[in-house]
DNA sequence: CTGTTAGCGCTTTCAT
DNA sequence: ATGAAAGCGCTAACAG
């Protein structure tokens, strides 16, 4: 039914190591005899079986790459930066998608280890000791990309989330606002949560400007926290002039709930964030954000990857890529 | 190094043959056996090699999925859909992605092939004759979602397109509109761009209502397209009251289009279209659509899948879900 | 209920 | 430059 590299070598007239050398591409082969293994390639529609080639090889020349939510565009970007560079370095991948469920990141995590791929790509979500202990059984590289474990142990790319969310701040401020609040996401999260409310704190107490308990909400990402959140400011008797939200998917969620009450922004109230996803340059007005360089991210932390897989020399496992401000038109001077 | 059943065997004191039945389910294992297995698993920290298993049991009991954009949130919902009945027939699933490139496509397939999947889900974009080819020389399983060979010759789940813009501009004549554009996508593509067109055109005809050569505008499929459209409409000198957009992400667009020029939606004009991807529910005004449902458009292709996999009997391999319409705030009575 | 024994399709020494 | 042969780690008859 299915030709082996055992026909081809048959049809061809040579031994099966010959066949595999050409298949792969090794040079101790005399061109003719390259040319009659091809045609007889052809001849038969030979498709090498890679998992034979996993076991005999002990490598599948593939990655796992663990995405923590297929549908958020974010990841959905970092992960086209890994594919690109994959490709570039003939690598394979296989995206999982772990639904945002930390007992299913861990499934995946084992999946992917049971399926023999040569290294492993982690992207955002928190690290816990149920993901190291899952990352300790495996005796393949493991880079994170857009979140860090605690003890900084493997490597990983992200961009400064402390220093971005006080850049964003800092931007606020520089436009003369002083009641300023924020829209967080869960301080647990060590990167997107608890570094981003940090560099608020930051730019604020710098300034010396006060922070009330109630200039402060935690959302959890989305749109429709992001409206709730805003609400919440809205009804307050000392309304804030400017809003910063963790992520540009609830700042949306902001600009809207303060125009569904018939306020502007940024001429009633500026809003302001980190991300610079697709959406951000989608909306009315268009959103001043950080923009995070999410396919360059995907794409040093693939590089990193490879670089580990191949044993080379590391000089620094733990990369940090610089952000951006994307001036647009949310914020208003006061 | 890596510990392989033999060393789980002599840990426990059995033979290969009885670690394999543990490990698979197998009941033929005495209670005491098993536990004693289990024990040496644990201890040794063995975890099953899924290469190995694959080639001598010629299955993977893994299907792979070809994902045209992974930046697309349309087919990111779609493999949700694929992504929990696979899981719930315990199949692990290859997401490739092909970024919108054809020849990309080919080769994710051939490479989705190699590694010896048990079948294979295409989503979206045009069937070629190339893909033909790729897929006649699989001896496994195809199903299509989102889209359909010419021949229909290949098993698909999809929605009727024809009959859902059909549906949604019918809705426009309702409400009284005569002077209805649409931004269409590629004509090329049978399901997205032409069939969708097909029903608008239906739709007109029945109606009596002409449709002049400037009141259809190619787009592709994208946000800037719909501005583009949208901005070629707004100048015409009889000016249309209704655009039906082929997808939500071209609606919005000309929504903001219309905006910028100080216009409202759906005040001056409305927009309808087809899709109900997240971003209808958050803009301004929420966009009335025809929804697509997408979740299970994955879903129910991944079940007919399955079933192929495991040679049952297939009723129907064409199959077409409903779709329905979300009334909501871009759609005014004239 | 358990063990023995062939492979699965390929890579990889080691010879030649 | 090419071939022979020994596995890679596991499943699947087949025996018993």
């Amino acid at each position: 039914m299915t030709v082996t590299i055992y026909d081809v070598a048959r049809e061809a007239g040579v031994s099966m190591a010959t066949v595999s050398r050409v298949v792969n591409n090794n040079p101790n082969v005399k061109p003719q005899t390259r040319k009659k293994v091809y045609e007889a390639i052809e001849r038969l529609g030979y498709r090498p079986n890679a998992v034979a080639r996993g076991l005999a090889s002990k490598k599948t020349t593939t990655v796992g790459v663990v995405i923590p939510d297929i549908s958020n565009s974010i990841f959905a970007e970092v992960a086209r930066g890994i594919e690109d560079i994959a490709n570039m370095y003939h690598y394979n991948i296989i995206l999982s998608n772990a639904d945002k469920k930390k007992d299913k990141e861990i499934r995946v995590i084992n999946t992917l280890l049971e399926k023999q791929v040569d290294g492993l790509l982690f992207m955002g979500g928190v690290v816990t000791e149920d993901h190291l202990a899952a990352f300790q059984t495996a005796s393949i590289p493991i880079v994170l990309c857009g979140t860090v474990d605690d003890e900084r142990k493997i490597p990983s790319v992200n961009i400064d989330h402390e220093q971005a969310a006080f850049d964003a701040t800092q931007l606020l401020i520089d436009n003369g606002h002083r009641k300023i609040a924020m829209i967080s996401g869960s301080l647990q999260d060590p990167a997107n949560g608890y570094a981003r409310y940090q560099g608020f704190k930051r730019a604020l107490d710098n300034a010396n400007i006060p922070l009330p308990e109630e200039y402060v909400r935690v959302g959890n990402y989305r749109y429709d926290s992001g409206i709730e959140a805003m609400n919440y400011f809205l009804e307050l008797e000392d309304r804030p002039t400017a809003v910063f939200s963790a992520t540009d998917e609830m700042a949306i969620g902001a600009i809207h709930a303060i125009q569904d009450q018939g306020l502007t922004v940024p001429g009633d109230i500026s809003v302001m964030s980190i991300d610079n996803i697709n959406m951000a340059s989608m909306v009315r007005p268009l959103l001043t954000t950080v923009a995070q360089p999410m396919y360059d991210i995907g794409a040093v932390a693939m590089r990193l990857l490879t670089k580990l897989m191949n044993k080379e020399q590391i000089e620094q496992p733990q990369v940090v890529l610089p952000h951006s401000i994307m001036k647009r038109n949310s914020v208003a001077h006061l």
